[in-house]
RNA sequence: GGAGAGGUACCGAAGCGGUCAAACGGGGCAGACUGUAAAUCUGCUGGCUCAGCCUUCGGAGGUUCGAAUCCUCCCCUCUCCA
């Protein structure tokens, strides 16, 4: 290949790496590795770390990893490093807590999940899975305090979650001051070329080019993703209850979605949206422009994240879901029929049932939603808590979305 | 090591001897309304054999007819000083 094609080729994969990033540190000291890499037709390293304490995906990861498959389209290679070592010691959270450690099983078992999931959007097999723990337990004490003296603590005090922390006088462990140390080192051990990250990692990331140099290597390129909101408008995560998983069965993942508040609606586009989703770019323009039908806006968003996750069929049947059940008040088509006893006497106490079916967390839950109206018996609203249910065949209503049909015998 | 502040329900935060299952806000749930599981409004938000009872305010004891509130010891966090 000419130089002129190398370069031309290079600057096409830079845009595709740039493209939809918050930032993109080092990309100009990238160009020339790449060219390099291209002429050699050797594959960069592309790294991605991943927390294992949390395994299961959530949309919001999706973003970085749709960015990290387009650039595994490019032909390089993603390498998925998996913090097994950094989880067993816990690390800074987003919640600005002190993070439990993990023990090793939970941790190889979270990652062997994670992989299934992440799966879904990249090719695994042509991918690099590395533990950190690989390295990390290798090194020695000697090793470890050499390693911190290549940084202080001023700087450290200069990443974002660690300042407001200090600034609020809440604690902040010293070993959390460790977690910069060994994700910059991993990037050391694997010789990543780039590393990946949501504006949130943009410190450690970047901290991983200056410990990269002081390990005699070219420092890595950052590429930060913006972070997607949850459903609420916080942070999306697990532990807040706002988050969409990818593995969300189809009809509350859709159903998720349509809670998304109007104002979210653009966001969620905006950073989710593919190449398959052409359809829905003039509904996002109308929407823009304060015109058009928003619902018929947000319903196409949820119908295109239940393809991509669950398929057309399921999202098919969850749009139908939705319209039915929720809007039209219907009742699900394929409602399971469960069995119940009753109690010696032949009936059983409604509160009981609902309790038992799972529809209720407590009796006392049960006892306030029917005082609220939100309870039905064959779609008759009950307003006696202490009814009792004879043996036969009943539907059970509580709120808009729990259902169950039972045989009582 | 010394001095001070603080640990309250899912989260944030009031309460500082009875009227406290604990104000208020957020979240969650429900009802109404709607374009919707948006927004808005209203209500609920420890458990139970529910007009009553039981367990909860960092942990363990104690004072008191009665404690989230007072005392003792312990654990944890923050600040200042050394």
């Amino acid at each position: 290949m000419s130089k002129q094609v190398l370069e031309r080729e290079a600057a096409r994969q830079l845009d595709v790496m740039r493209e939809g990033a918050v930032a993109f540190h080092g990309e100009e000291d990238l160009r020339p590795r790449l060219i390099a890499a291209l002429k050699e037709q050797r594959p960069l390293r592309i790294k991605l770390g991943m927390d294992p304490s949390a395994p299961d995906l959530h949309i919001g990861h999706t973003v970085v990893l749709n960015k990290l498959r387009r650039i595994q389209d490019l032909g390089h290679t993603p390498i998925f490093l998996v913090g097994d070592f950094t989880a067993r010691i816990g690390d800074p959270s987003g919640k600005n807590k002190t993070r439990p450690a993990l023990n090793a099983d939970t941790v190889e078992q979270n990652a062997k999940t994670y992989v299934e999931q992440v799966a879904r959007i990249l090719d695994v097999d042509n991918a690099e899975v590395r533990f950190n723990s690989e390295w990390m337990e290798g090194l020695s004490s000697a090793d470890i305090v050499r390693l911190c003296s290549h940084y202080t603590v001023a700087r450290l005090l200069e990443r974002d979650d660690f300042a407001k922390r200090y600034r609020a006088n809440e604690p902040i462990a010293v070993h959390e001051f460790l977690y910069p140390f060994v994700q910059s080192y991993d990037s050391v051990a694997l010789r990543a070329d780039v590393e990946l990250g949501g504006t949130d990692q943009t410190f450690n990331l970047l901290m991983g080019r200056e410990i990269q140099r002081d390990y005699g290597q070219p420092p890595q390129a950052v590429i930060t993703l913006p972070l997607l909101v949850g459903t609420d408008g916080a942070k999306m995560s697990k532990s807040l209850g706002n988050g969409i998983g990818i593995t969300d069965p189809p009809d509350e993942m859709f159903g998720k979605v349509m809670s998304v508040s109007d104002a979210l609606m653009l966001e969620y586009y905006d950073l989710l949206h593919d190449d398959r989703w052409a359809a829905l770019k003039p509904l996002r323009e109308a929407f823009r422009g304060g015109e058009g039908d928003p619902m018929e806006f947000k319903l196409g968003l949820a119908r295109a994240l239940v393809e991509r996750f669950a398929g057309a069929e399921a999202a098919r049947e969850a749009a139908d879901h939705f319209r039915n059940v929720i809007q039209g008040k219907q009742t699900p088509k394929d409602l399971e029929e469960v069995r119940c006893e009753t109690g010696p006497e032949g009936e059983i106490g409604l509160l009981e049932l609902l309790e038992r079916l799972e529809l209720v967390s407590s009796r006392s839950e049960g006892r306030r939603l029917v005082g609220q109206g939100a309870v039905r018996v064959d779609g008759e609203v009950v307003a006696d808590p202490t009814l009792r249910l004879p043996a036969g065949c009943f539907l059970l209503k509580v709120g808009k979305r729990r259902f169950a049909q039972v045989r009582l015998s």
